[in-house]
DNA sequence: TACCAGGTAAAAA
DNA sequence: TTTTTACATGGT
């Protein structure tokens, strides 16, 4: 095991950071303060593991049994976001009447994000239109049949796994044709290099719109579930999407599912933070009760 | 059993 | 151009 220290900006708990995180995809409440993750480091398989030394301490020591621990650990400095500085968005939020408490609840909170874009993107695919769970389940059967593994510890499939895979085996996996259709596509465009996700951190919003939607089953919803989940972009949130609509009414509405253009009025004063807002408010709602 | 679940492309009107 | 429809699985 070689082991790296990666400094943190601004407020983090990584401990309360995990537990929301596992809130949204646990099957067995399992509640770890310990960061584990397979990694996917220079196209090998490798594990690793995360803590933060003391509470609210500005650093996270990260060990890892891959053969290039400093390119797993700028991996894992992505995956927990230790570049965002959480204090301007809690400045800007503190004296608002619903956001202003829960900021103050969940303190060091910070979205965590998948290894890859590429990944995100397949994520994004998966989700679209059926329940969390089932596309956890689907999902689950792709990284067990086209993945690998570190340990005990799944790694998500390379590209090159996914664009060989047909149709028919990502059908097995309980996909509907359309969509192992659009993952094959995905996966076929980044082997052969006429796309490249990890490319997008480099772009604007606009531009990460633009690009993404260019891909066939890739539309709003997706564009933006790549932007605020999968790179974190704070101002970003997909209006039309159920969950958003239901905790947003939930908090700053009447309590039902509000419609896209209410959930934009509801977010207007806490630009330009809104996506990192609606996380905290999934913050109190999965956690908070 | 039916119905809904953190959508999208393609067909039909 | 706008509106409908098919799609796959899992939880309730």
């Amino acid at each position: 095991m070689k082991r790296r220290t990666i400094r943190l900006e601004g407020p983090y708990d990584l401990a309360l950071s995990l537990k929301l995180q596992s809130s949204f995809s646990a099957e067995d409440g399992a509640d770890p303060a310990v960061f584990r993750a397979g990694l996917r480091v220079c196209g090998k398989a490798a594990m690793a593991r995360a803590v933060q030394k003391a509470h609210g301490q500005p650093m996270v020591e990260v060990s890892t049994d891959s053969r290039h621990p400093d390119e797993a650990a700028a991996a894992v400095e992505w995956m927990l976001f230790s570049s965002l500085d959480l204090k301007p968005f809690y400045r800007a939020v503190s004296g608002h009447p619903v956001l202003g408490k829960i900021v103050k609840k969940y303190h060091g909170v910070k979205p965590l994000r998948p290894q890859t874009l590429f990944e995100m993107l397949v994520v994004a695919v998966t989700e679209q239109q059926i329940s969390m769970a089932a596309a956890r389940k689907i999902r689950g059967r792709v990284v067990e049949r086209f993945g690998e593994a570190a340990g005990d510890l799944p790694v998500f499939p390379a590209p090159r796994a996914l664009a060989r895979a047909s149709i028919e085996d990502l059908m097995a996996c309980g996909l509907s044709r359309r969509k192992a259709e659009y993952i094959q596509d995905l996966a076929q465009k980044v082997e052969n290099g006429s796309f490249d996700p990890e490319g997008l951190r480099d772009l604007d919003d606009g531009e990460v719109r633009r690009e993404v939607e260019s891909l066939r089953g890739f539309g709003r919803w997706s564009a933006d579930y790549l932007l605020v989940r999968g790179l974190g972009r704070a101002d970003v949130v997909p209006v039309d999407d159920l969950g958003v609509r239901d905790v947003v009414g939930r908090y700053l509405g009447d309590g039902k599912r509000m419609g896209a253009e209410d959930v934009k009025k509801a977010l207007e004063p806490l630009a330009p933070f809104r996506g990192l807002a609606v996380y905290y408010l999934f913050a109190e709602s999965r956690l908070g009760g």
